[in-house]
DNA sequence: CGGACAAGCTGA
DNA sequence: CAGCTTGTCCGG
């Protein structure tokens, strides 16, 4: 058994009946008694209450089934609660009260076992889960079941192929059409499509509209959902409700936004993987970059070397160790002709801009060699070396250090590379010769609309919808962050830059500044072909028993070290830290992970538990 | 979480 | 030793 441990504090398990002594029933009949679950925080355990006869009389008892929402009152205040089993047999010796109020109807009894299993995964409570499981608006009734439209064939013999396998990785190039895919699982029956975002959801909705097919956009058609057909959403749509679920296809699994970055935070990729095998019907996730979790679970369906070629742009790799390192700032000279849109074919993407992405996230200033251009990193652990002081460089994972030496040319002078988007968009604006306009975060919509060049962190790439240049002015910040991740996340930047550019058959370009030209990431996407960074990230990871060779979780918060003192060191655990006030909690698998964390009662206080941590 | 209650602290 | 604070327990 791998759920979680029994007793105060923990849901019953399957099968975990009450009266399983089995005595004679002479308590007097009380009338129909339900199990809730309430939404309080701190509270992870059901309590019985009896349903108000008076409800029989309206027809509201017919509303109370599990999943319902209702309110109770408990320790004297009324608060919200899903029933989570009904016609229970109530714990002798307690006195029951009538549940409060009726809500409307929620999650059915398998998305309530799967929040439970999500809450166990990742150290929550379930109650987080069923929020995200349930409508926003309250739902007495359902829509009538939408009729079976004749699903459209799409010209595709890959999507077909991908629902024969249960559980299937289709890496499609980040300007290939998913909706083939879609349409072969709408062909199987309701189907479940979960992506990274809305707006994807949007597009996507939109279109399968046209075709007739019936759809349901989570949150907010819950209740169209319920009632059958294809049902769409962002990471929440994992725990949607679906009638008669047939298919699920997860989009764009390796992008972060499939995880909720708050405690308990789950991944609506893992989720809906989970839900699949529950339910027993084909799951296929898609990616252009797939991840290494995705790679471990499932068999990898690659497109035809020419067809994934074409779905990427064009890749100019600017190798900046070439550049005059005492003379150069971070515009070199081979950006003036982009920014000056000084490229062949004037007429081509003459109304999209060009947009320059510079992230400040992480703040880690990269040390260059003023002789030879080379990078200052650790060749033990693949990052930047930080100056500890005038004659120190230190190896920001283990606090290594070294003497101020170039590794590769022996000179001892080296250069801050760090520059701020403000300065450089100065700089920009110069080389450009128009202006230049910076987008953050922050910037509002309004501010963002006409220019020819648009400079910012990451977050540009999200604001802006189609360019005609995606240019990385720093790129190595991203190739040598000090994460676990990295290069994966590197990896998904390029992605969502290349959609702003379009496919190379469009003139879709990408311009990366760097001074490692042959990083993997670098050579993955100028040959179009993500496997060259999996395969040798694989490597590495499995050599130092990460995910997915292992499942971690990230313990912070007061009471932390008295959770982790709680928690010894069972066999097959690793404990490391503490390190800046967090430990890591390392076991083979996310089982494992989840029944370790689950083993020992929370101290109170405040604590927080990230399980699969984003920034190791 | 928030109420109930018990065990400790203070002050006249 | 009442009156208050702080801590611990528990809710049907």
């Amino acid at each position: 058994m791998t759920g979680p441990a029994e007793g105060q504090g923990r849901l019953p398990l399957d099968g975990d009946a009450p009266g399983a002594d089995d005595q004679v029933a002479a308590e007097p009949p009380v009338g129909r008694v339900v199990r809730v679950l309430p939404d309080v925080a701190a509270i992870d355990r059901t309590f019985d209450y009896l349903v108000p006869a008076a409800w029989e009389a309206d027809g509201r008892s017919d509303l109370v089934r599990v999943g319902s929402q209702v309110r109770v009152v408990l320790a004297g205040r009324r608060v919200g609660a899903w029933v989570v089993e009904d016609d229970v047999e109530p714990p002798p010796g307690v006195s029951l009260r009538p549940l409060a109020h009726l809500g409307g109807l929620g999650p059915d009894a398998d998305v309530i076992q799967l929040a439970r299993w999500a809450a166990h995964r990742w150290a929550g409570r379930t109650a987080t889960l069923l929020t995200t499981a349930s409508s926003t608006n309250r739902v007495r009734v359902l829509p009538v079941a939408p009729r079976a439209a004749p699903v459209p064939v799409g010209p595709s013999f890959w999507a077909e192929q991908a629902f024969d396998v249960a559980r299937s990785v289709v890496r499609l190039a980040p300007n290939s059409d998913v909706l083939p895919l879609v349409l072969a699982a709408a062909r199987r029956g309701d189907t479940l499509v979960v992506a990274p975002t809305l707006a994807m959801v949007g597009r996507l909705a939109a279109r399968l509209r046209r075709t007739g097919l019936p759809v349901s956009v989570v949150p907010r058609d819950w209740a169209g959902a319920a009632a059958g057909g294809l049902v769409l959403g962002a990471r929440a749509a994992a725990l949607a409700p679906v009638r008669d679920l047939a298919a699920v296809v997860v989009l764009d699994e390796h992008d972060e936004s499939l995880r909720e970055e708050r405690a308990p935070t789950w991944n609506a990729r893992d989720i809906a993987i989970e839900r699949a095998r529950r339910a027993g019907v084909p799951c296929v996730l898609t990616s252009p970059c797939p991840s290494l979790e995705s790679l471990a679970w499932g068999s990898e369906a690659t497109p035809p070397r020419a067809e994934e070629r074409a779905g990427w742009p064009l890749l100019d790799v600017v190798d900046r160790r070439d550049e005059d390192p005492v003379r150069g700032g971070l515009l070199g000279e081979a950006l003036a002709p982009v920014l000056r849109r000084d490229w062949e074919d004037p007429e081509a993407a003459a109304d999209l801009p060009v947009v320059c992405v510079l992230n400040r996230r992480g703040r880690s200033r990269l040390l260059a060699c003023a002789g030879c251009g080379e990078l200052a990193r650790c060749e033990e652990h693949r990052v930047p070396l930080a100056l500890a002081d005038d004659q120190i460089l230190e190896c920001p994972v283990d606090g290594g250090r070294r003497p101020v030496v170039c590794a590769e040319c022996g000179s001892t002078r080296f250069r801050n590379l760090s520059a701020g988007v403000t300065r450089v968009r100065e700089e920009l604006e110069a080389l450009a010769g128009r202006p230049v306009v910076e987008v953050t975060a922050e910037t509002d919509a309004g501010a963002i609309a006409g220019a020819d060049v648009y400079i910012g962190t990451e977050a540009v790439l999200h604001r802006v919808d189609r360019a005609a240049r995606v240019v990385f002015l720093e790129f190595d910040q991203e190739l040598l962050a000090p994460r676990m991740r990295a290069a994966e996340q590197a990896m998904a930047l390029l992605v969502r830059a290349a959609r702003l550019v379009g496919p190379r058959s469009d003139g879709g370009r990408l311009v990366v500044q760097t001074r490692q030209p042959g990083h993997e990431v670098l050579q993955a996407a100028l040959h179009a072909d993500p496997g060259r960074l999996a395969g040798p990230e694989a490597v590495r990871r499995r050599l130092l028993r990460l995910p997915p060779f292992s499942a971690v979780a990230q313990v912070s918060g007061a009471v932390a070290a008295e959770f982790i003192e709680r928690l010894g060191t069972p066999v097959g655990i690793d404990v490391l830290g503490p390190r800046d006030g967090s430990w890591l909690v390392r076991a083979p698998d996310a089982a494992a992970l989840a029944d370790v964390l689950a083993s020992v009662q929370r101290p109170a206080g405040r604590m927080r538990i990230e399980v699969d941590p984003v920034r190791i």
